[in-house]
DNA sequence: AGCTGTCGTAACAATAATAGTTACATCGCT
DNA sequence: AGCGATGTAACTATTATTGTTACGACAGCT
């Protein structure tokens, strides 16, 4: 599956601006997360804007700006970050229409379709059981 | 995400199969599922290749020659076409590796790996306990 | 007011995966 | 030998993600 980064990187952000705030900082940047995750500003800015319009972060513009989180991490689950950044569904049905004079063509994409509805609602109840305070705990505890 | 329709077209083809056995005849040819799923016969027959590996098809040459199932349905569950068929992971983790001297970097390959890992395994238990004859027979619930 | 550093976003290139297509060797039955 | 199908390589097309460059907008500072 073209399974893409999207979750990994924006998880990685909000733990680097949940762990910066600790440590007493106001904003993150956008260019200082982009270095800790090993790829480029705007594709953090991109993120961190799709974050923003679910209200997970605020950014500040102007001198001095950057990226805060707009809640605690503890209120914040990865259920919201996959909705705010994942756009489409998980199993994709035909990409033309099926034969419709086919029974088969004909019954396959509703029946498909019930199916992938209850593996997306079982896989976002997962996502939800994770907050982001969970994946910042995890990370500090791995060892040096 | 860029799902693909790989488990849907697999599945089709399964269901496709089994109601033509069904209805008296010995095999399918990959053209005939081609045509019921509105795809390309060697789309199919890549497909089924992959299906044919993890033992749920089989396929005779010659003239005559084409698909049958190797199982029963009612013995095949989507998570064996899973298999079968998607190769990746459901999330990625970094294309480049995050700075290992951030924190944050250090651990969140690991951290994520880890929640990915169970929330693969939920998905895998979802999709065992559907088996391909439930998908015929959703198929042909349908009403026209 | 002007300078500066950052966001916001457009535009485009690079990369990669899936899907579609053509072509043809191979096989096995009649 | 002829035929009808698989098996598979090679190539193209399509699409999504990711990376990059560029630049306007903004806000705070001197």
């Amino acid at each position: 599956m073209s399974a893409n980064s999207r979750l990994t990187i924006a998880a990685h952000a909000l733990a680097w601006i949940g762990l910066y705030q600790r440590q007493g900082h106001e904003v993150a940047t956008s260019e200082q997360i982009a270095a800790s995750a090993s790829t480029n500003p705007v594709v953090i800015r991109r993120l961190l804007g799709d974050l923003r319009q679910a209200g997970l972060v605020e950014s500040r513009r102007g001198v001095g700006a950057g990226w805060s989180l707009a809640r605690d991490l503890e209120s914040m689950t990865l259920l919201d970050v996959y909705e705010a950044v994942e756009p489409g569904p998980l199993f994709a049905l035909h990409r033309a229409a099926p034969d419709p004079g086919c029974v088969v063509g004909h019954g396959i994409q509703p029946a498909m379709q019930r199916i992938y509805d209850v593996i997306e609602e079982t896989l976002r109840r997962e996502l939800a059981r994770v907050t982001l305070k969970d994946v910042l705990q995890d990370v500090l505890a791995v060892p040096r």
